[in-house]
DNA sequence: GTCTATATAAAGATAGAC
DNA sequence: GTCTATCTTTATATAGAC
């Protein structure tokens, strides 16, 4: 893999892991084997550059991966229960939720940098039209299928919130467990 | 006011509107008009310290807050949707949500400090168990009770994440248009 | 495109006078 | 309890050889 793509790669896991501020340069440069001088060749506006670059590869991988999963189930609430299972494995596996999540990024960075909150903007509204789109194929109206998929979304980020906060996944489990109550009573 | 409540005061805020490393010490200690040699008097152990101050200090007035809007409404359903209508007002007016929320401390801090973790997990259980303790009251089973309570929780905590990312209160508004549906259907 | 060496600023923290 | 001065470490970033 090209350096550029490594740094990328590397540097969104600790992103997810440790938030952006809590990863120095240094450490990132130190798991990849690049040089400050390489680093700098390739993101000349230096970690927020790079920071933005994550996000994108983020957008990428977390959209075809919830794409898929849909694509898998008939239903939203199949997908969903499904997706959210993936969540918990992968959390009591490693102990940390790195995927479909990058609410430090945003809690961190949306009142400092403006083209950041714009990138995480961009992940939310994506992440939210498949959703969508699903809930219209369910049978639902559009404003009805919008609404839902919002209020999924901030079900999911809050409940990570919740997983990591008590280092357990039963908060992302409840949640999984009600939230057909949510889909098939407003159907 | 002395010194110490002053600091922790003025950190809080700061830390909520740019999460704890966001903050350096430097700030907070030139806003309070106070020397590093006087604030190491107060916090021997530093800014870890006094973030976990800080965190108790919001678990108070959090607490305090949503538990006099509680009182002042006969339903859960009522109480919860003057809640957020109060945080909406308040990001409105000051274009960032300090209320309620600490999420940019959990997730920059949860998998760096423990004690930082469980200071933030001790405050979400407060909040859940006001939330609970109405919807029992309301009728609602215990357990019941608290999935409830753990969904608002969650609900809440991911709508103002995406409020801050969307940089508009639409988010949380929505979900306060939705909720009533939740706890309607599962009386 | 990558390297080493260096610059520069900011972080958190300490020492000791008052 | 508060002050100034200082220390140490770490941060991001740059310069210039190869």
């Amino acid at each position: 893999m090209d350096t550029k793509s490594l740094i990328i790669e590397i540097a969104t896991t600790l992103f997810q892991q440790k938030g952006y501020k809590g990863v120095g340069l240094n450490e990132i440069l130190k798991v990849c084997y690049v040089t400050k001088g390489s680093f700098y060749h390739h993101f000349p506006n230096g970690k927020e550059e790079l920071l933005i670059a994550c996000l994108q590869l983020m957008e990428e991988a977390i959209t075809k991966d919830i794409e898929d999963i849909f694509n898998q189930f008939q239903t939203t609430q199949e997908a969903i229960h499904a997706m959210i299972e993936k969540l918990v494995d992968d959390f009591e596996r490693e102990g940390t939720i790195t995927g479909y999540t990058f609410s430090s990024m945003v809690s961190e960075m949306a009142s400092l940098s403006e083209s950041v909150r714009n990138a995480c903007s961009s992940l939310y509204t994506k992440i939210q039209e498949i959703y969508s789109n699903k809930l219209v194929e369910d049978g639902f109206s559009k404003e009805m299928g919008y609404s839902i998929a919002l209020m999924m979304t901030a079900f999911i980020e809050g409940g990570m919130m919740l997983c990591i906060t008590q280092n357990a996944s039963a908060p992302l489990k409840t949640i999984s467990d009600v939230l057909p109550y949510l889909l098939k009573e407003n159907e």
